[in-house]
Order: C-alpha cells, then sequence, then structure tokens
RNA sequence: GGAUCCGUGGUGUAGGGGUUAACAUGCCUGCCUGUCACGCAGGAGAUCGGCGGUUCAAAUCCGCUCGGAUCCGCCA
C-alpha cells in the first residue's frame, strides 16, 4: 500500500500493516508513529503505525540493551524508524484482533526522528473529541485510521473517474480560478484587483461558461476535478469550497450521455466498493419526484409515497381541507404502516409536528386506522364512506397511522417529503446498504423568485428548454421544462446536468426572459453569445460532486470528513483561523482601505 | 437573516445558588520480562468559554457576547 521502491530505504524497507508471516526471519526497517506503549518493565510493546496499518515491536533488553534503553523513552506519537527481525509469536501470544496479530518485530536498532507532544485526543477510531478540536489539530485528526480511509477512497474514486473519462477521450483541462462575477445564482467570493482599482475577480461557482467556451473551441470532449465556490450557509453537505468531476462534451445526446454517466457510476462503484449496480437506473421526471415523495431529491431506499387527497378532503366537514381546495392547494397524506399504537397522541401532536412546522406546515393531522373506523381528533369531520375512500386510496389497514398536510403546493410537499424521510429513519425503514441511483429530468425550466419579482433559471440560464414547451416561454414561463437531469443517491443530489443552448437567438431569448436588458446580457455573457456565432456545436454535460459522494460511499454524514481542511458552519478554518484580518497597506493596495473608498 | 442544542482538568462526561467541583480516560513518577483496553501503587492537572448583572454568596439564575453542531431561509 505504501509503495517499497527504495527511494526512502534509510528509513523503510517494509510497511508496518503488511508484514505477514512470510517475512519472519528477515530483517526489516519500518518508520512510522508511536500508537500504544505497554511497558512491563523488562520488556516493552510497543504498536508502530504508519500509512498501512500497525504492527508490535518489540523492545528486549537481551536483544539489544541500547535499543531498550532509548525504547524506553518513547511515548505516543514520537516518530520513529526502527530496524529488526520479523519473528513469529508464539501460539499463545497470538492477537487474533489485529492483522499483523501473528508476527512481531524484535528491534535491534531505534533512531528518534521527532519527539511529540501528547496528542490532545488519542489518534484512533471512533473517538469522542468534539470537532472543534479535531478541526484545530486536523493534521492529528486525519493520522487517524478511519479518516485516512476516508481520503484513500477519495483518492480511488477520483483515479476511477479519470482512468474511464480518459478512455471515453474526455480531455483534463484547467479553467480560471480567478474569473468574472456573473451575479445570477449563488454569491461569488470575490477578489480584488491591485492592478484595477474598484474592480473584482469572482472565484467560480462552477466552470460553466468555460467549459462551454471548450466546447465553442473544438474540444469536443472536455472533463476537470474542479474546485467550485459559493459564497453561502453551510450545512452537514455543503461547504463553501466544494469538488466536482465536472464534464462536457459536443455533438450531446442526453440519453447516451446519460448512460455513459451511469457506466461510469457503476464503474466507481464496482472498483472502489466492489458493489454491482444494476443498470439503467431508475428515471423519475421531476413532476413525479414532487408527486411521489415531496423532494426532487427523493431518498428511494424505502416507499411510503405522498397520496393526493385533495378530492376526498373537500367532501369532508374540516374546514381547512375543504378551503385548501379553494385556494388551490393540497390534502396529501402519507401512511405510516403499523406504526398507530407506536405514537401517543402527544407524540404526533409535537415530535411529528416539529418535523414539518419549518417548512410552513401549519398543522399535522392525524388518523389512525382501527377495525371499523378512524380514530384521532379529526375523525368526526369524515363520514363512513369518506373514511372507505381514504382506506382505499391510501392502502390503510387496521394499526396504520394517516398523516396529513393540507396547504399549498410547496408547503405540502416540503413538510411531507422531510416527515416521510424521518419517518423512515426513525422507524428504521431504510436498508443502509443499499445505494439507489436515480435520475431526476426534466426540471423547470425557470422558477419565480418573491424576492426579485421575476423568473430565475431553475439550473443556469444556459439549460435547454423542452422544444415543445418553447412555444409557452413568454406566455407561462413557469410551466417550460428544461432538457435537465440531477443524479441522486440516497436522497442526495450528487450533481446536475442539462444540454445547453447553443444558438445565439435562443439564448439571447433565455437572458429576455430572466428580466435582463439587452446591455446587461451583453457584458454579462456577451463573449458566450459571441462565441455561438462562430459554429458552436450542440453541447451538453454534468458535474458530480466528488465530496457527497466520497461522503456516501464512506458512510460518513458530514462532508467535512471528506474534506481534508474543511471549514465549520461559520465558514471560518479552525486550523489556519481563516478568515483573518489583513492590515491596511495590504487593503491600501488593493484600493479597498477607507481612504481610497471614500475617495 | 431566523430557530434549536451545546460549551466544566489534556479528552469525554456528571453536578446545577454555599461542595475539598465528582467520574472515566489520558499524562507524570515508581514497581513489573509476554503485554496487546497490560497490571499495581502514588501524583500532578479546572479561576466550570468571555463580559456584565441579580444575590450575603454564581460554575449553577438572568442578559449580552464568542465558539461549535443541526435545521429553515439561502445554495443558477
Amino acid at each position: 500500500m505504501i509503495h517499497i521502491d527504495g527511494v526512502n530505504e534509510m528509513y523503510r524497507n517494509a510497511n508496518c500493516g503488511e508484514l505477514t508471516e512470510a517475512s519472519a526471519g528477515k530483517k526489516v526497517t519500518l518508520a512510522g508513529w508511536v500508537q500504544k506503549r505497554r511497558d512491563l518493565g523488562g520488556v516493552i510493546f510497543i504498536d508502530l503505525r504508519d500509512r498501512s496499518g500497525f504492527v508490535q515491536i518489540v523492545f528486549n533488553p537481551q536483544v539489544d540493551q541500547e535499543a531498550w534503553k532509548k525504547g524506553d523513552k518513547l511515548r505516543s506519537e514520537y516518530c520513529v524508524t526502527v530496524t529488526g527481525e520479523v519473528v513469529k509469536r508464539d501460539p499463545e501470544a497470538v492477537n487474533e484482533k489485529i492483522k499483523t496479530g501473528t508476527i512481531e518485530v524484535m528491534i535491534s536498532e531505534i533512531t528518534l526522528l521527532n519527539k511529540s507532544k501528547t496528542p490532545p485526543f488519542p489518534i484512533e477510531d471512533g473517538i469522542e473529541a468534539s470537532e472543534d478540536i479535531r478541526l484545530k489539530y486536523r493534521y492529528l485528526d486525519l493520522r487517524r485510521p478511519e479518516m485516512l480511509e476516508t481520503f484513500k477512497l477519495r483518492n480511488k474514486i477520483t483515479h476511477t473517474l479519470r482512468d474511464f473519462l480518459d478512455e471515453k477521450d474526455f480531455m483534463d483541462i484547467e479553467t480560471p480560478i480567478l474569473t468574472k462575477s456573473t451575479p445570477e445564482g449563488a454569491r461569488d467570493y470575490l477578489v480584488p484587483s491591485r492592478v484595477h482599482p474598484g474592480e473584482f475577480y469572482a472565484l467560480p461557482q462552477s466552470p460553466q461558461l468555460f467549459k462551454q467556451l471548450l466546447m465553442a473551441s473544438g474540444i469536443e470532449k472536455y472533463y476537470q476535478i474542479a474546485r467550485c465556490f459559493r459564497d453561502e450557509d453551510l450545512r452537514a453537505d455543503r461547504q463553501p469550497e466544494f469538488t466536482q468531476v465536472d464534464m462536457e462534451m459536443s455533438f450531446f445526446e442526453v440519453d447516451k450521455f446519460q448512460a455513459m454517466v451511469e457506466e461510469m457510476i457503476v464503474r466507481v462503484m464496482k472498483d472502489v466498493k466492489g458493489i454491482d449496480i444494476p443498470r439503467p437506473f431508475k428515471r423519475l421526471t421531476y413532476a413525479e419526484a414532487i408527486d411521489f415523495y415531496g423532494s426532487d431529491k427523493p431518498d428511494t431506499r424505502f416507499d411510503m409515497r405522498l397520496i393526493d387527497l385533495t378530492d376526498i378532503a373537500a367532501d369532508s366537514t374540516l374546514k381547512v381541507f375543504k378551503e385548501v381546495q379553494e385556494k388551490g392547494g393540497l390534502v396529501k397524506a402519507i401512511n405510516a404502516k403499523g406504526v398507530a399504537s407506536q405514537f401517543s397522541r402527544k407524540q404526533v401532536d409535537e415530535d411529528l409536528r416539529a418535523v414539518v412546522s419549518p417548512y410552513g406546515a401549519k398543522g399535522l393531522a392525524w388518523l389512525k386506522v382501527e377495525e371499523g373506523g378512524m380514530k384521532g381528533p379529526i375523525a368526526k369531520f369524515f363520514d363512513d364512506a369518506l373514511n372507505a375512500r381514504i382506506i382505499e386510496r391510501t392502502n390503510a389497514e387496521p394499526g396504520d397511522l394517516l398523516l396529513f398536510v393540507a396547504d399549498k403546493k410547496k408547503v405540502v410537499a416540503d413538510s411531507l417529503g422531510a416527515l416521510r424521510l424521518h419517518l423512515g429513519k426513525l422507524l428504521g425503514l431504510i436498508d443502509k446498504s443499499a445505494f439507489n441511483f436515480l435520475w431526476v429530468t426534466h426540471f423547470p425550466l425557470l422558477s419565480y423568485s418573491e424576492e426579485e419579482h421575476r423568473f430565475v433559471a431553475e439550473h443556469h440560464p444556459f439549460t435547454m428548454p423542452v422544444l415543445e414547451d418553447l412555444e409557452r416561454i413568454e406566455s407561462d414561463p413557469g410551466s417550460v421544462r428544461a432538457q435537465s437531469f440531477d443524479m441522486v443517491l440516497n436522497g442526495f443530489e450528487l450533481g446536475s446536468g442539462s444540454e445547453r443552448i447553443s444558438n445565439h437567438d435562443l439564448q439571447e431569448k433565455m437572458f429576455k426572459v430572466l428580466g435582463f436588458t439587452k446591455e446587461r446580457a451583453e457584458k454579462q455573457f456577451g463573449f458566450l453569445l459571441d462565441a455561438f456565432d462562430y459554429g458552436v456545436p450542440p453541447h451538453g454535460g454534468m458535474a458530480l460532486g466528488i465530496d457527497r459522494i466520497v461522503m456516501l460511499l464512506a458512510g460518513r454524514s458530514s462532508l467535512r470528513d471528506t474534506i481534508a481542511f474543511p471549514k465549520t458552519a461559520s465558514a471560518s478554518d479552525l486550523l489556519t483561523k481563516a478568515p483573518s484580518e489583513v492590515g491596511l497597506a495590504q487593503l491600501s493596495e488593493l484600493h479597498l482601505d477607507v481612504a481610497t473608498i471614500l475617495k
């Protein structure tokens, strides 16, 4: 695992974790860190760790008095190189719990390379140290085997991706980090220009424009493992800088491209996890995903679909149910099978309601299905005929718990979607070993922004509309679907792709629909429109988030565990203490000091 | 921008108006030649995140603040 090729043979000619009985009798030189010391007074045992694992080394005064004396001084995380003979352990001394437990190394020579302070937390798996301590001493945290394994996994994933894309004739091309700010979409990180007072570069949210320009350049197939930057608030699965495998190709055919991406994912899953993922992947349209699961990135490892009961609810005597329909809203429910007895009235009204309320749901109605009727505070609003219809629609049986939200479409989808996920986890309905890849296609091209009082691009402004919808782009922009697709894994969005607009006039029209003046479109994206005038091929592509892939394949719950030096929720780096203040001289040089700004 | 939770020896926790601030582990010293969560004996180590307030008395109650976590908004 660590290559033994003589490049550092003064320090090592074998790896700790790879020694086996086959090496018994050989003299080896190892280099690594003191994992654990067991000093029995005479003989001293030390677990010596390197990147490959660890092995027990033994200091015995009868083997070498000098080495034994030095061994007595070793402490946790001291960095050493040792030489000794590999010996097979006596049968009763074998430790079956460790990989190298049948052998040990009798040390005759030791060189202390560097001492260590006592580490703030033990360098081992499953530690309890809080995350801020781990991040402050990230270099120690990364020494822990489970962290090391995650980065080995990450390396294997990127390696496999590169190999695959290289086989498919994609060219790895770097695009600028200092680039142009395009305020559409996420907030940009800005970099002040020293040479151009008052002007700024932006760090790329993605290489989108450059990869499209590369298609205009005749590159035909491009990829990059690209760092992207977005100055938005963080989440457990969102960091301000993150890595994508970014792909774009000319003479683009959506289905063929998707098939290739599937092949790539299948390769990764096979090479990295040894798991066979069946193809083709499941597909849902955006509309179906929202309808069935209340989410555009549904976790399909369990079912529990959202069921539309708007029509039945409207026939009840419950006022809110009737009114919702008149206002264009929905009444939907999920059926939590067989768990009615697991939830007290209080648990539903408090615990489950707390799940839906952040999404704007004003209430969570519920019915417990019993033999011959329904039970619950709203049961009185439904007669037997309605109950029968509900039972039929929801496939309900005695013991089931039906949970209803009546509200605007978005609130119903968001809140029941969240409740579905919550219950899936709580009730153990999720097969944690499953990897459910899913395509979600045909997102809306545009969505109305209440804040900006205009339509904004759902994906980005370069996405090709579904051609048959195009006639409605001015009359009913919200109904136009996009030639876009997301890849979803176990409820996480891994990435988005689309066919791009490659026509000057259509791109101009899109900018117009998005509320750009001709001048602003020209100023911000003129270079792209110009490029479209020189025989740009039809093209498209997608980008997949590497950090999230690593997170899911490594079974971690935080993106931070997949990034060597991540940021906290407030976007700071606890190790380097970035961001930090800078001096006046530096600001002045960048024309950012108060005096210059006021001038 | 908003909500919730957390902050006590190096680390992880307990305590919750007056305590010698408890426990585990780690650390140090001594003893120990077959341990592998080594063992045994002893020891050091905490102004309870910071500031302010209430009180005779604050680690404990209140306010603000800093830091961390999760979520909503936000994330083309």
